[in-house]
DNA sequence: AATGAATGAGCTTTCATTCAT
DNA sequence: AATGAATGAAAGCTCATTCAT
């Protein structure tokens, strides 16, 4: 029962394309995605891309930037929910939560976000939020060792072994249908595996 | 009258053009790299890229395939250097070191190798061996669990975690000089990670 | 309840977009202008074009017939003024008038027909008008010639000359503001100096 | 009998572009002009043209400019031959040449310079050429005017319209064979009548 | 009647591949 | 054997035209 009598006849076509694209880039690459195969990806024509984005570097970035918001978003609200974190072993599972749901819900995107071929089209705008993550990430590494809880080391290396490690697990589930197939009890246990990696062993 | 007349003028010059194929599809992609490029980086004219290989096509193939087989060849040997292994602790500390000479020897190569886009060109024989790495791991990893010494869990899995972790750290360091430039103290204590994320903790 | 219920919204809606037609077509050519501007330039929508136009090819003769026929007219209504002319210098004056203030009111109009790329999209009665200027033109060449007035020579060729020497002034004045901007006295100037193209010299 | 044993393929291919390109923008407009249609024109693929020119915009520039500076030099050279002119009216003979010289070899180079649709593709340096011919032609007539052998009036306009004129036959000569193809004595008629539209009467 | 988002044929441009030198 | 100019199929992009609103 919608309240508005003339629904638009595509809604959000932009949002459509750029889920089109990240479907597309995460498969093939951005080079190796054509214009045409977004639109019949989105079910449009190949001159509607260009109303919504001048060109198809335009597309990238704003696919990258969406992705990449998303994500930061997710891990936002997954770091924010239940109130103050206590230790760093919380924190990390809420971490561990945000990427997880957000692997779920966009496999798509975060293989794509993963890629690092991205030097070729991205504007100056869609590196600065490039790094991003890893700053969020290097942040609570670097607390979690001040309070002893997390191993020494470049934290940004740390962040790399992690986020790399992750990235491993999610590349391995995708083509058998992704984070979600996996029985609950595999995520479990990676996420120990993960904070393994992270976590101060307590004698010695 | 030259003695070496039969001799060819440049040698392994197939080499030489996987190896800036290599170099150009780790920063480029595939798809984004143009043979002129190629055959620029290398030094030849674009016609001597079809005296050596066919077309493009052939040409990642056989980069890829050249990669792959380099990276089993010295996994192969570091695992076999020194004679039978004792600990799965000591058969890790071979696997960690097979790949760091790999990445370090040839990191284009190795980023190369753990971009996941091959699919749009591996030919069935390339994909064969695409998954001859993971084999051997899991090999590995179903041993340790079997001694004990590797936690539970699927053991593709834990291989996907370890390696990603792993590639993590070298995209990491690439910008600033592969690992080669890395502090020998941090790739110690990179392997500790690792080990940690594969090691079943000893007590509870 | 308006009395006006039936009037049209927007009288010569056509005429309207004859015009924008015309203003940019001298502007920018007519393959150059795109039925976007067009519809721009006159203020409504692109799809209204097509309501009172079937194509642009359409509205490129429509354009084309308008401007030529109301030359013809003005030229006619020039001719025709102050009854049967005289001399033939006094008819000429009465063609230069005509053409003044055609230009005068239609600047872009004017250049637009002495474009000479009309052959990408006039159709036949488009044609058929093309070459009518030139008739009246020619006709008023020979009775001068046989009158003793205007030199010998190809009636065409003159009217090419005395035309052409027009065009050239109307394309100098028109990014200066048009015929309009130049003081009366350059225009005698001009009058006279193309009648002495065209007039014979009395002695020999 | 060629020194050079290796004669290139194809010699000048930008030339031939060039005039390839001239004999189609005169006919249909820069607009009109598809790059298959010059390609073929030229006896050459497509992409052959972009070895050579980056741009269809790059090529139309080359081609104005070309065409331009070959004009200039034309007249340059038309105005040298026979020592320092005497007379106004030698000067005038000289520049008449000169004009005709060139729209005879170029008829389709002498067309396009005078559409004057050039707006939408000039660039900066393009532009800058496009007046020199009328400063050329201006100093002209100041010299006659102080002569006393030119009329009065804004140079300028007497440049226009003296143009103007030989532009009108060029373009009415061209369907029937170009300048050529009409007879020498309408062609000296034509001269001696745009001497007479430049010309300063003796008396009164 | 008027609109402008949507379309896809066609245009500009790129690039894997060929081949005369 | 090696080259790189030449090619044309295919990619990115534009714009005349349609049609649901």
């Amino acid at each position: 029962m919608n309240i508005h009598s003339v629904a638009p006849k595509r809604p959000d076509l932009d949002r459509l394309l750029i889920d089109s694209a990240l479907a597309l880039f995460a498969e093939r690459t951005y080079e190796g995605t054509q214009m045409p195969a977004v639109a019949q990806h989105a079910g449009v024509g190949v001159g509607s891309i260009y109303r919504y984005f001048p060109s198809k570097e335009a597309l990238g970035n704003a696919a990258f930037r969406y992705a990449k918001r998303t994500l930061l978003d997710t891990l936002a609200e997954a770091l924010a929910d239940g109130g103050p974190a206590g230790t760093a072993r919380e924190e990390f599972a809420r971490f561990w939560r945000g990427f997880t749901r957000y692997a779920s819900a966009h496999p798509d995107a975060f293989v794509f976000l993963e890629h690092q071929q991205h030097d070729t089209f991205l504007d100056p705008e869609s590196r600065a939020l490039a790094d991003e993550l890893h700053r969020v990430a290097a942040d609570f590494i670097e607390r979690g060792q001040h309070a002893g809880a997390i191993r020494d080391g470049d934290a940004e290396q740390l962040v790399g072994l992690a986020l790399g490690a992750f990235t491993g697990l999610v590349k391995l589930a995708r083509p058998a249908g992704g984070l979600d197939a996996l029985p609950a009890e595999d995520l479990d246990r990676a996420e120990a595996a993960v904070w393994d990696l992270l976590h101060r062993k307590a004698d010695r």
